[in-house]
DNA sequence: GATGAATGAGCTTTCATTCAT
DNA sequence: AATGAATGAAAGCTCATTCAT
């Protein structure tokens, strides 16, 4: 049983991920979330005591799998150089696989304090992404193949810019598919960071 | 009578602009902004047809500020690492002087398409601000200076870079001021793109 | 215009007090209220930001109504057992007359503490109406009439003795009507309450 | 196993019975009450086929609880004058001891007509106690101690008055503890009905 | 140009009750 | 008897927009 309401819980992260990402927090409502999986409105809150709690579970569950996904390059015995093109590979990867995934963290999330104030406070629920991030950074470093400052510096330069990238392609404003951008775009981030 | 007129227009941009940036797009009613400015709700429909309407002619009031400023830097007889500096400077002296208008642009018009959708298409209304970074990006490459490469890969990681700076500033997880970073984000950025 | 919508905020409370008084105060819906003055749900709003507000500005209005005809009495030049024959009258007059403001009173003020615990804390919402009994008890003490007692204590009998008459009639339990039993009341009162 | 139905059926009255008291009826929802208990929404539903059901039972629990103190009272061989001490003495202690049950009568049985509409009419849920109270005034009457006059103007004044009493310490206005007002009260009221 | 009352659709959330297990 | 997920109608409240003055 409690298997089937994870399960079920599951199922109402995923469509409202999806929902969100494409119309918008404000612009998704209950009933469209509950229309989507025919559910009932009232049965929704058997999952979810809140619209916002939803969300908030939503990004937690985002950067889990980010997070995953980075965990495994990081634990690969390969330069720091090559886990820097696989982590630009991976986030567009995703980002052509999954674009909710990216959408959510960048439009919902980030754009959206008042909703993650209470309880996403600093980077809490995005945490597990984070760490990698940290990890990658900091083992790049001690290999002597990362000049070593300020992290988020090191951060907002790599997230920013892939951020960024997606954001771009959102607008439809890139001439190329994202993943013709990952050999130049490794070597800027490298080129960045390295000693 | 002209004059009066967009200048009251002005003074809505101003103020709804903040009041956007502060509390969001949807948790920013119309009464508020009229409140505000002490002017009645139906007043506020003779300067502005609609919310949206009023959306985009501040993300254009904004991509002319920026424009402008970035002009100024274009036109100077500088190296081009200067003018990566000052870009980075200016980028952050406006977040700290007028946080409004960089987080108009990153929480408001980055992460609501609906409300562009019509009007916004493409970078039309932050044109202003993309040409200056286009002009300064050509001049470079065209002065030996930077790397010719896809325009849109310096631009993400420029305006990504920065612009996710700006995002953990108001996540307060930067353990320095902006302006400390000044170095470090200008050593990186050109680091990456000069030739 | 002042006046017109004074005259508006009137209407909404002689109409939800009616209602109130009728099916409760949480089997009467704003929709219901708006409905009955054929006026919209969302204008409702514009007089009284809440539904809680409105039964507090209810309470208020009664209290003065009543007040002011216990105060009529209080300062007629009469005896205190002839006063006290007055009150009961008027008192019953009204819960024939305006009976739902005795119900209302009885029904929805005293028994939905929730409701007026922010804002009615104590007797402040009914004050004048509470005012006007301290008054006559107190001048009855005053002219040797009344004995000199815990003005609770005399309260309780007379306020608690008219309004249990009035929730009898509500349960049409009562072989009489309301003003038969006038003189019983009264004597009863003033027996109990003279020296 | 029907003594088991039937202690659990109490279990479910006493406890719903301190929630309405306390929260309202309209406030204290089934899963509120099923949560209180342990028990499972569904299951309550074995007990007491709907909400209002289990309102009328408490009731009628309650009256039965009060008649039988009453009657302890009444069987007593003691004058009217010690009778009607007791009673306010009783009604006081009950007051104290399970502020739930006179709270239920006053706030919820008294004042939310709808509910006890279908199956209370005129006093049949509260019968029990209402006869004793009959049973001493007529007891009173007999032995010339009180005045023959309508019962349900005396029943009023009793009744009325301390429930009145009790209003007034729920509201915290009292000055003094109830039982301090016993003498006045008793005295009052005997006054008032004696012959 | 200016006011602000009015509209009404739509939102989030609640809850008595049912029913499959 | 017991569970608790599911239903769905309805509640309080909001707000962009209109319009009579």
């Amino acid at each position: 049983m409690l298997d089937k309401k994870q399960q079920r819980k599951n199922d109402i992260i995923e469509c409202s991920l999806a929902l969100f990402a494409s119309k918008g927090f404000y612009n998704t409502t209950i009933p469209d979330i509950a229309n989507a999986l025919k559910m009932s409105v009232g049965n929704m809150y058997n999952y979810f005591k809140s619209k916002d709690i939803l969300a908030k579970e939503i990004i937690k569950f985002i950067s889990e799998y980010l997070g995953k996904e980075l965990r495994k390059i990081n634990e690969q015995d390969i330069t720091t150089e090559e886990k820097t093109r696989k982590i630009v590979e991976i986030y567009f990867k995703i980002a052509l696989a999954r674009p909710e995934m990216i959408d959510y963290f960048l439009r919902i999330y980030l754009s959206n304090r008042e909703v993650f104030k209470d309880g996403c406070e600093g980077m809490i629920c995005v945490n597990e992404f984070v760490t990698e991030i940290m990890i990658y950074f900091e083992e790049g470093v001690t290999a002597g193949d990362l000049r070593d400052q300020d992290f988020f510096s090191a951060f907002g330069l790599f997230m920013g810019y892939l951020g960024g990238m997606v954001f771009l392609k959102g607008e439809s404003v890139l001439p190329k598919p994202l993943d013709e951008y990952v050999d130049d775009i490794t070597f800027n981030i490298y080129k960045a960071l390295s000693v």
